[in-house]
RNA sequence: CGGGGCGUAGCGCAGUCUGGUUAGCGCACUUGACUGGGGGUCAAGGGGCCGAAGGUUCGAAUCCUUUCGCCCCGACCA
């Protein structure tokens, strides 16, 4: 029996300790334990968050979106001043009570998320429609006090971005939700090689203080969804809060309408769930922080300078065609290197000893093949980089596959109960009458919850299988996160 | 808040029922030698307020009371 098949705890037993151990292993994080519901990042974990910034950040760039900052803390009244929202947040609020030794006359609460401060702010920056649309993001930590808690999935403290928009018409806010919502679709297929259905959330699954919330849902490997992402379309409703108010062309006083958008850590569970197996961590190459491992191998009759010499090239050569390297020289022993690399993920490792430089090239083994193989050193970064793309594409369709397979149009409620009966999940398309009641009832009796209601496939109308009631088009069911 | 676990070395745990040498094991760590192509071997070391506070006792990791905290499963949510 090796140690890795003691280490980690076969998927099919229990998913979430497999999810735990992925994550412990691959050295991503620990649960803080001195501070309730909350992780501490490590390294390489938070390398991989820096990688999903950065891309991201680069798309809101692109599409007109600037940074800024706001405060952390934010007066209790501010969040009272919109009804929806001081329901839906008070439960799960943080609030400093005390500050400079003595108690504070109006507490602050830790920001949840930033409508509220972010409003009060904008309802100064804003006079004119001249200064529409304001397009701003902001990259914060957000404080939840939660009841039940999950590394990377629902922690205390997060990470996340928040955007915030304002215009000066309905529907140009609109077209910003569904902007920023297939921005992040894009992202999550294209980066982190993890297919999303799109859709808007019902009623009562919304933001509070939104009209309405847009969302992407993916699939973990248990056929459970897992929310990766959401895009509110806010109307007026903290406009007229914060009395964000802007002069029209035609010299009306309006209200500007916003939007708020935001993903969160909660990416990296979704990547370590949608990927990793019982071996640790699988990371696409873009979102890798490692994309090569290089393990040199000192031994009997090795020139230990020569090999270390040749190492340090063969990074070089590889990180001048833009590919991260990490060349292990560490003093331990090349197997203990190969495990701990395997673990955290790393889509590439390469293995040279005095036999390959003898023979002018590496050891290959890809993440997720199964043996090794040599490979010459003669336009080795060129053979990476290909090699890095297949399996960037290869995860996507792997997880495209998984999702199709476990995705199923159902039409009797009777059937749709079976499916929920035990642990597992999958994405159930099915009509529904449109009736919180009827959504409440499932939810109740399959712990099952309408993901959305999809913005992709057929729209062809039917009937609800509980009530028999008309339906435009089916929506996703599933258990979720 | 309900249900279930658990606090003993950096990590993982045994010991607790049935109180009794100097509190133990694995991994990790340090030093040395041999090693080195899938988690090395041998030898020698370092590291503990047994979660906290009271109590019972000649004697408490162990029994009693109180308390703090963590993890997992539900209800709430990104």
């Amino acid at each position: 029996m090796s140690k890795k098949a003691e280490r980690i705890t076969p998927r099919s037993e229990d998913y979430s300790r497999w999810y735990l151990d992925v994550i412990r292993q691959g050295s991503l994080a620990e649960p803080a334990e001195v501070v309730k519901g909350c992780m501490v990042i490590k390294p390489h974990g938070y390398a991989i968050w820096e990688k999903i910034q950065r891309a991201l950040d680069d798309m809101f760039k692109a599409t007109g979106h600037q940074n800024a900052y706001f405060p952390m803390l934010i007066p209790e009244s501010f969040i009272k001043k919109e009804a929806e929202h001081v329901e839906g947040f008070s439960p799960e609020l943080a609030v400093v009570t005390h500050a400079g030794g003595k108690e504070l006359d109006e507490p602050y609460v830790v920001r949840p998320t930033s409508e509220t401060i972010i409003g009060h702010f904008f309802s100064r920056w804003i006079e004119s429609y001249r200064d529409l649309p304001l397009l701003i993001n902001q990259w914060a930590n957000v404080m939840r006090w939660e009841l039940r808690t999950r590394m990377f999935l629902r922690t205390g403290e997060f990470l996340w971005q928040e955007g915030h928009t304002a215009h000066s018409n309905h529907e140009e806010a609109k077209q910003e939700v569904i902007r920023m919502l297939n921005i992040y679709a894009k992202f999550a297929q294209e980066w982190m090689a993890m297919p999303v259905i799109r859709g808007l959330k019902t009623q009562s699954e919304k933001f509070a203080g939104a009209l309405e919330s847009y969302c992407i849902e993916a699939m973990m490997q248990d056929g459970k969804a897992l929310q990766a992402g959401t895009s509110h379309d806010l109307g007026q409703n903290f406009g007229k809060a914060f009395d964000v108010k802007f002069q029209s062309k035609q010299g009306s006083t309006e209200y500007v309408w916003q939007t708020s958008w935001g993903v969160s850590t909660r990416l990296i569970g979704g990547l370590i769930m949608t990927h990793s197996d019982d071996n640790g961590l699988v990371l696409p190459p873009k979102l890798a922080p490692v994309q090569v491992a290089l393990v040199p191998i000192f031994g009997k009759g090795a020139d230990e300078g020569a090999v270390k010499e040749a190492g340090e090239k063969v990074a070089a050569g590889l990180r001048e065609k833009g590919i991260s390297v990490v060349f292990d020289t560490r003093e331990y022993k090349p197997g203990f290197k190969y495990f701990e690399w395997e673990q955290k993920g790393v889509p590439i490792r390469l293995e040279l000893g005095q036999r390959d430089l003898d023979k002018n090239q590496v050891m290959l083994k890809e993440r997720i093949a199964q043996g090794k193989e040599p490979a010459t050193l003669d336009g080795l970064a060129d053979n990476i980089l290909e090699r890095l793309d297949k399996m960037q594409t290869g995860l996507l369709s792997a997880a495209q596959k998984r999702l199709d397979d476990n995705t199923v149009e159902v039409d009797s409620y009777d059937d749709f109960r079976e499916i929920f009966s035990g642990a597992e999940s999958k994405f159930v398309w099915a009509h529904w009458d449109g009736t919180m009641e009827t959504e409440a009832k499932i939810k109740e009796e399959t712990k099952a919850t309408i993901r959305c209601i999809p913005l992709e496939g057929s729209k062809e109308a039917g009937r609800c299988m509980v009530t028999g009631a008309p339906s435009t088009q089916r929506v996703v069911f599933a258990k979720s996160y």
